[in-house]
DNA sequence: TTCGTTGCAAACATTTTGCAGTTTC
DNA sequence: GAAACTGCAAAATGTTTGCAACGAA
């Protein structure tokens, strides 16, 4: 599996990026979190294999903030809440996710996924 | 009042288009819709309108589809419905809204909002 | 006259793409 | 060496804004 796959230095680091943080982040965020490993790193290839991963299904994207996407590596179903102040994307992890639809109910539609989001001001912005 | 002023026609129309609709459409599509009513309307005017809307509360921002937003005159929470393929945004009032967040749940988060939207095929594509 | 709205075009920000050079196997 | 990846710059969106003209009070 892994073995027939090539391995890639920069798309490891971007899908590892993703996998090591919590916040969500928009392309240009990984790349500037990615600048101090990879000074050279494009934001071409950024958005490119960011791209790529969510056709896969590794990753997905959880929300469009002020007209930039957000995104992450965390495909299971979980809810989300966006500071409408600050924009941070935060997980909800306490909170369930509504489960999916019955497609039969909806006469010919196919379900495929779901998302919750709540919006707000986060406990820092919120004072 | 305000809303028989000439001054205000192209702006009436635009609110009255949106509330005429169940398609939720983005700013380009309001304004096609509006060619035959008012063949001089600029985009601009569109998006101006659309913005002002939108911070009055008067109408919602429902989702981002391929990057271009999609409006709804309809400010109670109420859930949707995209299709990954045609990207028509459906409303599903059969579906009731989560109830919002305890907020002293949450420690010190302020929320305002939330949207529940699922993916999939609309019936029409799901063939 | 004064104020707000509009059309037009330019500016903007985000994302995608063409191409030439580089890396991986 | 073939095929896939990358950087760079240009292009392609979708959206906002500056400005002059216009309309209503």
């Amino acid at each position: 599996m892994e073995s027939t796959t090539k391995q890639f230095k920069k798309r490891n680091a971007i899908l590892e990026c993703l996998r090591g943080t919590t916040v969500h982040p928009s392309a240009d965020m990984v790349h500037q979190m990615l600048q101090e490993e990879h000074p050279d790193i494009s934001l071409a290839t950024v958005y490119r294999n960011l791209s790529r991963f969510r056709n896969q299904g590794v990753i997905q994207c959880v929300a469009t903030v002020r007209g930039t996407e957000r995104f992450d590596a965390n495909t299971a179903p979980h809810v989300h809440f966006i500071c409408t102040e600050c924009d941070a994307v935060i997980d909800l992890p306490e909170v369930a996710p509504p489960k999916s639809l019955d497609s039969d109910a909806r006469g010919g539609f196919r379900v495929d996924g779901c998302q919750l989001t709540f919006t707000g001001l986060c406990a820092g912005c919120n004072q």
